[in-house]
DNA sequence: TGACAAGGTGAAGCCGGATTCCGTATTGTC
DNA sequence: GACAATACGGAATCCGGCTTCACCTTGTCA
């Protein structure tokens, strides 16, 4: 009852067991962007070329295909908001982070759900999924709060769910002008 | 080939089976109002207290029954847009659909999958389900434009997208405050 | 090059939910 | 009260996805 178990640990994945892999993973995200999380295992390895059992040799199930793109969603969003740190101004990279962020929405069905269905498990401590997404969207909000730029009702959650909602209204705005348009009306909204 | 086919045209409903239909439909607004649109067909049945079989005896499959209250809803919604065209002022009026509308959409998570999945057939001619709704609303717009209290570049469409995207974020909002204070930040935004 | 374990395949199994079907119960009429 | 027409119930069926499995293929290493 030790520790022993050297079994398949961490040998290094063969070659063309690593190249499927990132094949699967690139066709999921093909499919879970145009199609959300309904997309079926069947397509998505249709569009990999492989098996479906290919498929589950790398993800033990469906949810967990869908959990490490979420995951990497989340992070690419996290590094978005970083890069908008670095901009001086309070309020222009709050902006910067709203635009860029809703841009990746529009276009990622399956992000959306991801972040409608993490719903206010996000905020609860720290163990949310991808922690340094809230740490850094946390200070973009806490500077803007400092330097008086932001309604000072609007914390953490508000914030979300408002950009859950911008993410929904811009699914299904077909012009990119519309776009625009609907972050800059949430944005104006926001000012004290 | 002619018109006859008297069969059972339009024989008044049994008294049994008029209130059934009545406690279905109930029912189906509960659920539906729940858990959404995929509520399930056997749950339904067991909150009306009445055979799946029932159901099916006068919805002739899930989605009509659906359609029939997703019809209702938009009516409702049709009215409160019509009671708040009665207010004297352009934006008093726009102002209180917005509110009452994001109240019903954030408790009924069915109404929500409706408005969303409509999308742009919505706009399209006057065919989309309930034209009253679309009237009504345009004349709220169109008050505001005329009075100069709403972007210009916000038309129809772009409000739809708009109130779906209040909806979504109220959805996940637990406290009144919160759903108050999205629809403040929104009408805001709305201010040219 | 041969051996063999790791990896791939996709048809078959399984499961959850909608829909059907038919024997039984209820209503309305004479 | 009895008959015919209507309705009801809910087990059986159908269907569309995910997941598994028994059997091939390929990469790796001596």
């Amino acid at each position: 009852m030790t520790n022993q178990m050297p079994s398949r640990a961490d040998r290094p994945l063969r070659a063309d067991a690593r190249r499927n892999r990132q094949r699967v993973l690139e066709a999921a995200r093909d499919a879970f962007v145009e199609d959300g999380t309904d997309a079926q295992m069947e397509d998505i390895a249709r569009r990999a070329g492989v098996g479906v059992g290919t498929i589950y040799r790398h993800f033990p199930t469906k949810q967990a295909l869908i959990d490490t793109l979420a995951d990497q969603w989340l992070a690419d969003s996290a590094a978005i908001a970083a890069e908008a740190l670095e901009l001086p101004d309070a309020w222009e990279a709050l902006s910067a982070y709203v635009r860029r962020s809703a841009e990746d929405m529009m276009r990622n069905r399956g992000l959306r759900q991801v972040y409608g269905g993490l719903g206010r498990l996000f905020e609860k401590g720290t163990g949310g999924r991808n922690s340094e997404l809230v740490t850094n969207v946390r200070r973009l909000i806490d500077r803007c709060h400092q330097a008086g730029v932001l309604r000072a009702d609007v914390g953490f959650a508000e914030f979300r769910a408002l950009m859950y909602g911008l993410a929904m209204a811009t699914s299904n705005a077909d012009t990119l002008g519309a776009q625009q348009l609907y972050a800059d009306v949430i944005l104006k909204g926001l000012r004290p």
